[in-house]
DNA sequence: AAAAGCGCCAACCGCCGGGCT
DNA sequence: AAGCCCGGCGGTTGGCGCTTT
């Protein structure tokens, strides 16, 4: 796709072709952050020329904000961002940059990656539109209490406070009839290796039919507020990267509802090994190297 | 070791709304 | 009221790097 000239109105057509275009040099950021320094930001396409960069005043303004400006974070989102983001999302759809005005520090664009290269992945393997309801609950039901006990471990492992985090999980157990040991049942399988792998699976019920344990959701903003999320030791840190990963709900997306279903476990030795506590739970693509 | 496949993310694009003339 | 300009937004894509074959 090639610009057209209209979204560069404010060059004529010598300047729109000498435009440069795709990565940024170290030599550019470091023009756009000392003329943003001296003048501050703002008037992008004017911006873009007194600051000598061959660039149009999009392409500035999407590389400061991206990028460059100093209280950017960059990394994995951590367990309680990424909890923020699935309460928001649920509430307001893909208005990703309402969503970062709640996340201080991520870019729409990052939550906008984020959402298409894990969430939408999960809706793809489980065959059902991310956007659709069924989607929402496999959300509630698996991967949010899923955060939830993670936040709580890095939460007490930082020795900061758990009250939030606490009640949060509180509020889960007390919609649920069932043990958390029982919700944290699911299937487990290769998305690669799954069909017809049916030795050895226990088989459970995840839900009873009155649909009343799928969880409220909690108050994510409130969490935000939790010291123990501005613990600036759980930033930046690949072992927060937690993702439903590879793991399969059989049959998730040909039921009729979520009463009907049922999660199997693939490997109950792995049940009883007591992998679940560690952080190996939480990565699914190291579990499938585990159980090769 | 090389090629192919895949996932992630930075950057681009078109569209839209608001402000100004 | 109409046209223009600009900035912001969400969708899309190209390329890099890692993994698998």
């Amino acid at each position: 796709m090639r610009a057209t000239k209209n979204m560069t109105s404010s060059c004529n057509e010598e300047e729109f072709d000498q435009l440069k275009r795709g990565p940024w040099t170290l030599e550019e950021d470091n023009l756009l952050i000392r003329y943003i320094t001296c003048h501050g930001e703002g008037r992008w396409n004017s911006l873009a020329k007194s600051a000598g960069l061959k660039r149009t005043g999009k392409s500035c303004r999407l590389r400061w904000l991206n990028y460059l400006k100093p209280d950017t974070k960059r990394g994995n989102l951590t367990p309680q961002e990424q909890l923020l983001i699935l309460e928001l999302h649920s509430k307001w759809g893909n208005r990703w940059s309402k969503i970062a005005q709640h996340l201080p520090g991520r870019t729409d664009n990052e939550i906008k990656n984020y959402w298409r290269t894990r969430v939408q992945k999960q809706a793809r393997h489980l065959k059902i539109d991310c956007s659709s309801k069924r989607f929402v609950e496999a959300l509630h039901q698996f991967w949010i209490p899923r955060l939830l006990e993670k936040v709580e471990q890095t939460s007490s492992s930082s020795s900061a406070s758990t009250a939030s985090t606490s009640t949060m999980k509180t509020e889960q157990n007390k919609l649920s009839p069932h043990s958390q040991s029982e919700q944290t049942l699911f299937a487990v399988s290769s998305p690669t290796t799954n069909q017809g792998s049916t030795n050895s699976r226990s088989s459970i019920r995840a839900s009873d039919s009155s649909g009343k344990m799928l969880p409220q959701l909690p108050e994510m903003s409130q969490l935000y507020e939790d010291t123990a999320f501005h613990d600036s030791s759980l930033q930046h840190d690949d072992c927060y990267n937690v993702d439903i990963g590879s793991f399969d709900m059989m049959g998730f997306g040909q039921a009729d509802d979520m009463s009907a279903l049922n999660f199997q476990m693939t490997d109950t030795d792995w049940i009883a090994s007591g992998g679940m506590a560690t952080d190996t739970y939480w990565n699914m693509d190291e579990l499938w190297q585990f159980r090769k």
